[in-house]
DNA sequence: TTGACATATTCCGTAATAGGAATATGATTC
DNA sequence: GAATCATATTCCTATTACGGAATATGTCAA
């Protein structure tokens, strides 16, 4: 079986780079397809194909106005991957801690607790 | 250009399912090969495949003893999604803000807020 | 209508994928 | 040393991806 299509979820759209880069630059506020070929210097058939893929996993909305087509970030869909990496925050607090605590260990003003 | 190695960065590596699934489990602490197996109900040469892709990434790490290998996620890795995805998480607070004032808006008790 | 403009789609080629089956490696036990 | 166990790798194949070039679609202006 070959690698799901980027069209099937968030996680699989943005692990494309160049799609991450589109996001971020239309998080602000929307913006027309010639503004994201100018800003990160990509061709435009090449614009297109992205946000046809944000688009269909619903990453971006457009607006369309006249010839042009007016994109934006839509980050609730965005959220879909923060809160499944956020499962994994108690885990690197503790790494964090950890880390801290041998810091403290290594130099013991005050007595460090215990493990 | 074809698409970016999975071993490139944690965004293509968790963009497959499976391996997700398998971050999830190895989270809790470090489990042999045979446990991912039995648990997750994969192929053993897949478990170990996908394992290879986790581990070049940095998304898990082994200890071996004797026969068997004990891999266990690394959360400080997700935790470079979780802060990409951060960056866009005033964006989708001002869209609930909003959504929260329209819903306020339709039951007028209070006087809404401009938008 | 014709032409210019903004965006979208199609076609092509190369490269990478994930699963399955078979096999390889390496460690333990007898 | 031989058999067994745990894990890793290789080979194969169908599918998808992305970029580039060319072209299509749709809108506005003269």
């Amino acid at each position: 079986m070959p690698r799901a299509a980027t069209t099937s979820d968030p996680f699989n759209a943005i692990a494309e780079p160049r799609r991450r880069d589109i996001l971020v630059f239309l998080a602000g506020g929307e913006r027309p397809v010639a503004d994201i070929v100018d800003e990160l210097e990509l061709a435009q058939p090449s614009v297109s194909k992205h946000l046809r893929v944000l688009l269909d996993v619903g990453l971006v909305n457009v607006r369309r106005d006249g010839r042009q087509a007016f994109y934006r970030t839509n980050p609730e869909q965005i959220r879909t991957v923060h809160e499944w990496t956020r499962q994994f925050e108690r885990y690197w607090q503790a790494q964090l801690l950890r880390i801290k605590q041998r810091a403290e260990r290594s130099t013991p003003k005050q007595p460090p607790t215990d493990d």
